[in-house]
DNA sequence: TTAGTGATATCC
DNA sequence: GATATCACTAAA
């Protein structure tokens, strides 16, 4: 996996969460799965989410145990349940002592956040592993060209109308 | 449109 | 301790 499908570096996520998000959409992630096969999908879809400023981050309220690994360097892993069903895909970007990240919202074939996460076996247990170091899951840079387009975000009906209006969620496009 | 699912936050 | 909520999905 190391060869074929290279982990972006650490210092990728060490941006803030929107140039991340950008830049990760036409990614790809890698997943080295329980019964040992290697399953690679594109991502189609990021969201950024952007501190305790921004209404719709789970930081906005301050730190709590679940966000705690928000505020961590850049460059690990943010997994949490959803409607007690679904597990959430993130990747922490900043710096220390910035809560921000990015949710991994869609892949080709895997529409949805919650669908991805199902298909690649992911779970909580992969939260504060470090991006480049974890060989069972991993970031892949692009390959090819790709038009990266801009959206409102999803399910954020809680956040200030100025928060769920800014243009944080990335669609990739294969560039013909 | 609606039920399902359970951890978490926020209130007593 | 109790309750309301949640970055969702599948079935109908």
């Amino acid at each position: 996996m190391t060869k074929e499908f290279p982990a972006l570096p650490r210092g990728f996520f060490e941006r803030d969460a929107v140039t991340a998000a950008r830049e990760l959409a036409g990614c790809r992630v890698a997943r080295r799965m329980p019964d040992g096969s290697l399953r690679v999908l594109t991502i189609t879809e990021t969201e950024a989410y952007c501190g305790e400023e921004d209404s719709a981050c789970h930081a906005h309220r301050g730190k709590t145990r679940r966000n705690a690994p928000l505020y961590e360097r850049g460059g690990i892993f943010y997994v949490y349940l959803c409607y007690g069903i679904h597990w959430m895909l993130n990747a922490v970007t900043g710096p220390e002592g910035r809560p921000q990240g990015v949710l991994i919202r869609a892949c080709e074939g895997e529409p949805g956040p919650g669908r991805l996460t199902r298909a690649l076996a992911i779970d909580g247990s992969f939260t504060g592993l470090e991006v480049d170091r974890c060989p069972e899951l991993r970031f892949v840079p692009r390959e090819g060209e790709w038009e990266i387009s801009t959206a409102p975000r999803v399910g954020i009906g809680y956040a200030t109308p100025e928060d769920q209006a800014r243009p944080w969620r990335f669609i990739a496009r294969r560039a013909d």
